[in-house]
DNA sequence: TCTTACTTGAGAAGTATTATCAAAATCAGT
DNA sequence: ACTGATTTTGATAATACTTCTCAAGTAAGA
């Protein structure tokens, strides 16, 4: 069994809740799709392969993976919700281009080092972050130029 | 006049648009509400006071201090936009509370330099950026200890 | 196996925002 | 100030995304 899958379970044991194929299904669909999938993307997905999995269960099921610690939510901008894996992930922020949506991961501790300290200075306990850069990446600013 | 008129004024100008009534009505609430306020905020407050401008309208009119460059549209987690005024104001950073919906600007020399560091590593070019720090503020910290 | 509690799919409902449209208001040119 | 063209307005419908509701189905533990 995967890493991914034992965590789960062991969420899934602890909060009373039940294991199911369709949360397995999420799962292995969820662990198999591109980053920063949405919910309605991830369904899509399953659909086409013949899953008839509702996108309510995949709206509910994806929650599921946040608050169990494997996935994180996040918005860039446009109204979607987006998920990523973050079991065993070090922490990381986001380069988006706002021309093709390629969304560039990186990190950088002496950024990391710094909010650090701006959240000492006003005495603030800081459970989570997110950066983000927006902008054209160079393919994108390739095609502008011919 | 003050500044911020005569700048959505211009706007108003140079893009064949109306100066109404609703809009300058609008701009002085705008002006006089705390930052980092909802349209849906600004309509309540303006309502209080006894004006009979619609939602709709000030969903409109703060974008188009948006387009104007009075004002910038700020997503923090929960669904609502937020608009806040930027003319004449630097660029800043937010820390906000979850426990009490505190915010906090700042400003970080050093990581808008990192930043800009990492763009160029990734030849990306950056048109904005947000960074968002969340987590409980010290006088919800102090609360919790009692 | 039985019982209880959780989960599911389908569609309704909710939330935030934008679009539609007829009536009203503003602007530019007289 | 008058007029006509164009924009703006308020009310409400529509949209997009997500969560809720509920009856039927399913997993877990005694």
């Amino acid at each position: 069994m995967e890493k991914e899958e034992e965590l789960l379970k062991s969420h899934i044991t602890k909060h009373h809740l039940k294991a199911t194929k369709e949360r397995s299904a999420i799962l292995k669909a969820f662990l198999d799709s591109e980053r920063h999938v949405s919910a309605e993307a991830l369904y899509r997905q399953m659909k086409d392969e013949g899953s008839t999995i509702g996108l309510a269960t995949v709206y509910r099921t994806l929650n599921l993976f946040c608050s169990s610690g494997l996935a994180e939510q996040r918005r860039f901008g446009d109204g979607q919700a987006r998920y990523e894996l973050t079991y065993n992930v070090d922490h990381h922020d986001h380069l988006i281009c706002k021309e093709c949506d390629l969304i560039i991961e990186f990190e950088n501790d002496e950024i990391e080092a710094l909010q650090k300290k701006v959240a000492k200075e006003n005495n603030f306990k800081v459970s989570s972050h997110r950066l983000e850069l927006y902008g054209v990446c160079s393919e994108c600013l390739k095609e502008k130029s011919t």
